[in-house]
DNA sequence: ACCTGAACACCGTTCAAGT
DNA sequence: ACCTGAACACCGTTCAAGT
């Protein structure tokens, strides 16, 4: 998958690839909603139609563009030894790709694409670490899918459902915590927040694994 | 905020609230993507203009349609004494109007509503909880922002992305493990991995309450 | 093989007009 | 005050036609 061309390619220069990273640079640019077959059609110098000739239909553009942030997802620096620090980076790289694409990761959480088929070696290295750890496949399986559910609630939120909770309205009626809670949300801790949810996640299968292994004579 | 009509009011019954609650009612039947301010209109015996009589324009119905579903937020049983159970029952809460609107919920997670605003009792007695529990106000209010994106992503998941993990393709690949992990998704064991998932978030949070009282001297 | 023009069925939304 | 018809600018998609 390549980068998009700066501005008109030359005729002929269409393809899958072309579409996808011209149609992942639209949404980035200016939003889900703008990405639309005629825009893009004009983005790259040509008629709407023409896009149906490297692309089924607009539902598969939005799975290829689904498949292009799949595909950053790897993370970019060597996997570190240690297990927990493993987990770690390969979740912050999942996060990454919220951060680097916010308008266009709704998609990834949104539809049905295959992620875990789509980065099978990513997930098998997880899985082997966590039966290192000492969970059984079966725990193994629940501890990846926990982690990974929990990383894509975090960025969700991040990039969307907490905008616009607003300090003022309502302020002062005996909830005072939420007031804070409020002004903190508006003030953007984010990574801090991200950091220690990573830590609690990992605590708590550590812990659920000591709870385990004990109690399972 | 009522029930949908079953079928078609008498003229002058329309109001915001049948607006809303028909919206949903529509998207839980035939999609997201079937909520049209046409076909809201029909379904309600009205042409498309008479909706914007009661809602600002398409943008806010969807807004409304949030609301209606934060509403149905609100546990059902009585809030258990024991911290730890009371906080479970407001993450199965929530949950569990993803469970009710799967088609629905995804705006949830996607649009800039003001969600702890809006449920700020249930948020505020959730916040005192954990400083009941021993955490600071920053502390509280990361346990609970740390809780609530954990449970809207294990939603998300659950009712969309995982979808379509399909264990034939590209099996037998060096990746048992994970093709494991793709007949467990399709065996569905949803309820049992959000309780589990519900254990590790919540002793992760624990765990994170000692070493910070412990190492902070 | 790839691109286009015209066309179709559908959107959200505005506005003057009806009652 | 609420509903409507006609209209506008925009969708996704099909298809015959061009090169």
């Amino acid at each position: 998958v390549s980068q998009a061309p700066s501005s008109r390619p030359g005729r002929g220069t269409l393809s899958r690839d072309t579409l996808l990273a011209a149609a992942l640079a639209l949404i980035d640019r200016d939003g889900l909603e703008s990405l639309t077959m005629r825009r893009l059609g004009a983005e790259l110098g040509v008629e709407a139609m023409s896009l149906y000739n490297h692309v089924e239909n607009k539902d598969a553009l939005l799975d290829g563009v689904c498949e292009v942030m799949v595909g950053e997802i790897v993370s970019h620096s060597p996997a570190p030894d240690e297990p927990r620090e493993a987990s770690k980076a390969d979740l912050r790289a999942l996060r990454r790709v919220a951060l680097r694409h916010p308008h266009a990761f709704p998609l990834l959480a949104t539809r049905p694409i295959g992620a875990y088929t789509a980065t099978r070696e990513v997930a098998e290295r997880a899985l082997r670490r966590f039966r290192a750890a000492g969970w059984d496949d079966q725990g193994a399986m629940r501890a990846l899918r926990t982690s990974v559910r929990f990383v894509l609630g975090f960025a969700m939120s991040e990039s969307q459902s907490e905008r616009s909770e607003t300090v003022g309205a309502g302020a002062g009626r005996g909830t005072p915590l939420v007031d804070e809670l409020l002004r903190q949300i508006a003030s953007d801790d984010s990574n801090e927040l991200f950091e220690f949810g990573l830590d609690v996640v990992l605590d708590g299968l550590e812990s659920q694994l000591r709870r385990r292994s004990a109690g399972g004579t």
